[in-house]
RNA sequence: GCGAUCAUAGCUCAGUUGGUUAGAGCGCCGGAUUGUGGUUCCGGAGGUCGACGGUUCAACUCCGUUUGGUCGCCCCA
């Protein structure tokens, strides 16, 4: 059979996975110096955790996995008859793989209440998986990296969580932009142009304004049936720059803005310590999930062309859903896939990244082969990277071997040096070959 | 779910209005060089031209269908 590979899935070569690992070591070790506490839940969920919770679009993206068994012979012959999709899955699957980190991440507050301390901060690097259809930054298995703070309304964590945004995009030496803006200085704003009841229809519409254009999103709002003078409303606020004309604008509205506390608050933490990141307030922005309830965060890269490279905000209920009130939480994620696409669109990665061998021994006949082998293993149970040529082969091949896994040193033992015990050491860069005594050989490798 | 676009060797791509045996570069294997890679020279292997169907004396080329990639829209990381 011809080999494949599913679309939206992506075999990662050596040199991936090591940039890639360097990208989630990276990310990890930001988020442990702020005091945040892994955690790992199953890939697959009961498809009742699953559903409903992403909207109607994302329950069909969700992965589902066909019950054990002779399923069909369970099913209602009717259902099975009347070929509707709808009606039969739920006879025939009970499982689905996860969709994203934050509702196990509910379901597991919820579950492991007693086990935990509040406010709780955990971090979460695993993959997700979605039927969507694979496009720039965008894949059917991914993963993602959430941190969260639950059970305090506390708006430090909204700062601290900007303040990661920022070491960790420090640390990857992407340039970006961290925007922010707050769910309730939306709807308040709806309120003051008389329009809250079309509250998700104006988010959904000024989301896409820097894609769309006022134009666009003119359009899109008349479309939905919002009034010209609300809708003259919402231009007069798209275009209000900064904090200060934002109060301005609420206190022209007679309303006493509780997002716009809720942002100055998080400036006030955040301009105690130095940022290296544009931070930006920004009214337009909106995040399409209707679970957040307060403040919201966007980042995109300044100079590449790759969609919002993490995104989060706070969210009063999400534990509601299993019965659980009152845990405010706030959470971001890297969208680390896409990191990874632009740090290797732009050849961003370190270039020392790379884990190669520290020497590779290659012998010239039989007797000499089984010498190296002793030598090779003698290195390796002192911590140097140390491998053979499987073969005594012909020499080129086996130089050529050396040369194209890039080790930066080759052991040659032939029965000269064999008779001396002592082994030559060729540097691969510079040519130059000295002999080394068997004795010798870990400290020269120790450095 | 909707739309655009592409698919030829392991990789990147040529292939004229449809016409004999489908090419190049890189890579791979072997040799020049039986103890020396990255340079050079010589030789070799490797293709049901994504798949299926149609038009034609003749299809990599035209038409239809389908699968897959890429890029938009919806949504999202």
């Amino acid at each position: 059979m011809k080999a494949s590979i599913l679309k939206g899935t992506r075999d990662f070569l050596p040199k991936q996975v090591i940039q890639r690992k360097y990208i989630f070591d990276t990310i990890k070790s930001v988020f442990e110096i702020y005091g945040y506490l892994p955690i790992e839940t199953p890939s697959f969920e009961s498809l009742a955790t699953l559903t409903g919770k992403y909207g109607e679009d994302g329950d069909k993206l969700l992965f589902k996995i066909l019950n054990n068994g002779d399923f069909l012979s369970k099913v209602d012959q009717n259902v099975l008859d009347e070929k509707d999709s709808r009606k039969l899955l739920p006879q025939i699957t009970k499982r689905g793989l996860r969709y994203d980190l934050t509702v196990p991440f509910a379901r597991f507050v919820v579950m492991h209440e007693n086990e935990l301390n509040f406010p709780f901060k955990r971090y979460q690097i695993q993959p997700v998986w979605r039927a969507d259809r694979p496009q720039k930054g965008r894949y059917q298995e991914f993963y993602q990296c959430d941190v969260d703070a639950i059970g305090s309304e506390s708006l430090m964590y909204e700062a601290e969580l900007v303040k990661i945004y920022d070491d960790v995009f420090t640390k990857l030496d992407i340039p970006v932009e961290i925007r922010i803006n707050n769910r309730k200085v939306l709807e308040e704003m709806t309120r003051a142009i008389g329009a809250s009841e079309f509250f998700t229809e104006i988010t959904v519409a000024i989301d896409k304004l820097d894609k769309i254009e006022w134009e666009g999103v003119e359009k899109t709002l008349l479309n939905n049936g919002i009034s010209p003078n609300a809708v003259k409303g919402i231009k007069n606020y798209l275009e209000i720059e900064g904090i200060g004309e934002l109060t301005d604008w609420f206190e022209h509205h007679n309303i006493n803005s509780k997002g716009l506390k809720e942002i100055k608050d998080v400036f006030e933490y955040l301009y105690l310590t130095p940022l290296n990141n544009k931070i930006k307030f920004d009214p337009t922005l909106a995040r399409g999930l209707n679970y957040y309830t307060g403040c919201i965060f966007e980042v995109a890269a300044e100079d590449a062309d790759m969609g919002s490279l993490g995104g989060g905000g706070r969210y009063d209920e999400l534990t509601e859903v299993f019965d659980k009130k009152g845990m405010s939480g706030v959470g971001i994620s890297f969208g680390a896939e896409r990191i990874f696409d632009v740090m290797n669109e732009k050849e961003m990665f370190p270039k020392d990244l790379v884990n190669p061998l520290d020497v590779l021994f290659i012998a010239f006949d039989e007797s000499t082969h089984r010498e190296a082998f002793k030598l090779t293993s003698n290195l390796r149970r002192r911590g140097i990277k140390a491998d053979l040529y499987p073969s005594p082969a012909k020499m080129k091949k086996q130089m050529k071997y050396a040369n194209s896994i890039e080790v930066p040193f080759v052991a040659l033992l032939g029965g000269n040096e064999m008779e001396k015990r002592v082994v030559s050491i060729k540097d691969m860069q510079s040519g130059e070959q000295n002999e080394i005594a068997y004795d010798d050989l870990v400290a020269f490798f120790k450095k």
